[in-house]
DNA sequence: CAGCATCCTACTAGATACTG
DNA sequence: CAGTATCTAGTAGGATGCTG
């Protein structure tokens, strides 16, 4: 415990999930694929370059994938890769405590 | 899904124990109680601002508890509460997946 | 020893304009 | 539609000095 390992492992995770925009991200893709203006209307908070940078980290860690549709206009889905469902039991046991916390917050008041 | 509830309780939980600082302390504290002096000498990146920041934090969280020796020199200790030892299952998720997700980069190169 | 206060920097994120 | 490029603002985090 304690240890490094240990450690970095956590830091990796939150690498990859973490952060502002990620879990709000996947959150919405757990519907299905959806176009890149599906997102933008889902999440009015978020700008136009956040969207594209973290789509594109969380593609390049394998998590997603990116569909491109040659037609005009242009069509891009993401959807969860096969890969990338293993981080769907995490987001949902986060989820879950964070449900808990909630209700640990009303309680206290 | 894709719903309000479960993103905000994933963004609650990120706020807990997210961040840069936040998941490395509590590996830390898995050991036991320690005190301010240990905790820092077990990150050496970490300024006494953070360290004590987000100890903090944790604390108004309810996770961890902050117990004062009436003494001098001062001495305090951190430890989990025993609400907050629910978070350690979460970290242990965190951590496994974060070890699966290394062996599968390695696996990709 | 365990902090608080202050100042400062670097990076993250937002606004805006433009394009294949 | 789905971006890229550039510039700016905000904030997380760091350095330093002081104190009960």
């Amino acid at each position: 415990m304690g240890n490094q390992q240990f450690k970095t492992a956590v830091e990796l995770t939150l690498k990859v999930i973490g952060g502002k925009w990620k879990p709000v991200i996947l959150c919405h893709l757990t519907d299905g694929a959806k176009r890149f203006s599906q997102l933008r209307r889902d999440m009015p908070g978020i700008t136009q370059k956040m969207l594209t940078q973290q789509l594109r980290e969380l593609e390049e860690d394998g998590i997603i994938h990116r569909k491109v549709y040659s037609q005009v206009p242009p069509k891009v889905e993401y959807s969860f890769t096969e890969y990338g469902l293993t981080v769907r039991q995490l987001l949902d046991e986060m989820a879950d405590w964070g449900t808990q916390h909630q209700q640990h917050l009303n309680q206290v008041e």
